[in-house]
DNA sequence: CCCTTTAATGCAACCGATTGCAATGCTTTA
DNA sequence: TAAAGCATTGCAATCGGTTGCATTAAAGGG
């Protein structure tokens, strides 16, 4: 019975040496700790001792070992080590659309943090819808996160079973989206101040009748910036007129309730003159929607609205944007779960970042002509 | 002694009845199998079956631990479940960038099927570096994924690492820049043809020197589309000039690089009168660099590139496209991963399925006036 | 020379779930 | 009435790694 014989057919990287052996026919299976052990006639003890350093083992069967580990290419199952150890090394974001800008931005920030302390990010999208979120929610938390970094969607008003899965010890920083009556870290823009110095600027430009479309009004960035919006008309002693506040339930995902609203504006015996677009999505399909209608920006309407996206520079006319830092928001929050995470007492100092939004004045939103 | 004070003041779900007892002090702790046999007197593998709906116990039991289960909101632990089972049911996605509209949606492509078939998605980006690339590769088959979806990076053009762990069993589909050595399931855009008809426009519009930016001329998708451009040149039997093909070696990623070659196409002797932009990123840079030279298009030059955003209808002038069907390319790459992953036997037969691109003829590329 | 100390290694339990193989007790059949 | 059959349930091994507590053997001390 010679060297090869003795394997199970099944199983390719046990009794082999460092050599592949494997092919297509095999399931991907890599060496263990027995392996070594086998192969170099220790305990299993000795060999994880011996890799991790300890200062029971010898030098020398260390170096045995760990030469021995280094020629197989052997790496610690983290499974293994994620059911011993309680924690996956893995945190969930939750946020409601990856293609959107600023999401995809705010990913990024949390994976270069994430990356750098050896944590894992498990990416997912809840469309704005509820059931997909508690889905969601359901199925990261039984895939066992450990930790939560989520902006809520727009359509949740309900956050009982956030605030169990809080209550019940998940870590969870909140971002852009916040959730007010749930403690801990959050990371917003300062949304108040973005849109107040954007209506500002409206006002500035002789706009009289400023309209604004807002996002589904439970969202907590809806009320903040609604409040920018309404600090600005207050200091320039303009009253405020409801008709000219509508709001996208879905955030503008669905194509319709954009063009509803619009069309409503457009409408109103005393049109709006001017429009701030407090979302990222609803900022695109209303430039969209207008560029439609050959309304002329900023003549006719003079717009300026949250969003991200570099291309926005390129429209025509080039929009005016509220941009918002999302890169460091999304670093500031993985800090903020990553400390969450690994302290060992409990937390009850939580923080409330607020980012200072870029305001980003371009032709759309300019009427010196007129 | 209470019901209470039996159990350890750390383990939280334990000892406890359906109420939540825990708080920000106690770690996340789920309830397992044993919880449920000691609350009932019963043994795990009782339960386990019982929770399996084995014929082997009794309706009564099964009630009792199933409402049991219920109650107590019971998951299993999938750490656990994944040891056992050797697999972790969740697929490794590597792309070169999130915030590419193209990646984004390939990305939601990937999540529609995966979710639908209980796997879970994680999500990493190269950022088109090699060594970056490197890591996350040994980072995710460390992780233990089950399956791997790539793109490889534009800098990439040693793929023994790749090699290796397809030899070695792992799963691997390609799409959108694949790698010819390795054999296995590919889904990238009908690229030639896509450029071929591209051009084939241009010329039909009376263009005469028509040049073209590519991607890195390692990828499949450079040599790809070089040959459905040349393919329409020869068609028309003009003779193909070197000077106007130009490379970006880190796919537009780095502003520079894109800003050196078209300065060399515009100081070219014979300036070209069009430009095929070969990959998304180095489309909107260069759109981008011609507006700010206040080149007219399609005047001066006409322009078409790939690119998937449906912010490019906005640009102005509104921007012809090549747009590949991202969200189907990564349903059918998931599907055919899940296929590999869950084939009882080894897979011999290897698709390589080529979808359609959509060619969408805006401003930037109809010279009626010239 | 025997006893104690110390260094080096192994045994076995554990994390949470699954599963082959008993073991138990009850009913049925010859 | 004993043997066989069957329905339920439990024991224990397993997945791959970690770790407290032996165990062993060699070295040092009296």
């Amino acid at each position: 019975m010679d060297l090869f014989t003795q394997s199970l057919p099944v199983s390719c990287a046990l009794s082999l040496s460092s050599h592949e052996r494997c092919n297509a026919y095999m399931k991907f299976e890599a060496a263990t700790i027995k392996d070594i052990a086998k192969a170099l006639g220790l305990s299993t003890s000795t060999v994880s001792r011996a890799l991790r350093d300890s200062y029971e083992i010898s030098e020398a069967t260390k170096k045995k070992i760990k030469d021995y580990a280094a020629q197989i290419n052997y790496r610690p199952n983290p499974v293994a080590l994620s059911l011993k150890e309680k924690r996956t090394l893995s945190i969930g974001v939750l946020v409601s659309e990856i293609a959107n800008t600023f999401f995809s931005q705010v990913i990024n920030g949390i994976e270069s943090i994430a990356y750098k302390n050896g944590y894992n990010v498990i990416i997912t999208q809840s469309k704005e819808s509820v059931e997909r979120e508690e889905m969601i929610l359901d199925y990261l938390t039984s895939r066992s996160i450990d930790g939560l970094i989520i902006s809520v969607s727009a359509e949740t008003n309900d956050f009982t079973n956030l605030k169990q899965l809080h209550e019940k010890g998940l870590p969870i920083v909140f971002f852009d989206r916040v959730v007010e009556e749930i403690n801990t870290h959050k990371v917003v823009t300062d949304n108040l101040d973005g849109v107040y110095r954007a209506t500002q600027h409206l006002l500035q430009n002789q706009c009289k009748r400023i309209s604004v479309i807002a996002n589904n009004a439970n969202l907590s960035i809806t009320k903040e910036r609604l409040a920018g919006y309404k600090k600005a008309l207050n200091e320039y002693k303009m009253n405020i007129d409801e008709s000219l506040i509508k709001y996208c339930d879905h955030g503008g995902l669905i194509v319709e309730e954009v063009e509803k609203v619009v069309d409503e504006l457009l409408t109103l015996k005393k049109k709006p003159d001017a429009m701030v677009l407090l979302a990222d999505k609803i900022t695109t399909e209303t430039f969209s929607i207008l560029k439609k209608k050959n309304i002329n920006m900023p003549q006719d309407i003079a717009v300026i609205g949250f969003n991200n996206s570099k291309y926005t520079s390129l429209f025509s006319p080039a929009l005016s944007v509220i941009s918002q830092p999302a890169f460091e928001m999304g670093e500031q929050a993985a800090q903020l779960l990553l400390n969450l995470i690994e302290s060992k007492r409990a937390v009850t100092d939580f923080k409330l970042e607020a980012l200072a939004p870029e305001i980003i004045i371009r032709e759309s939103s300019q009427i010196s002509s007129r």
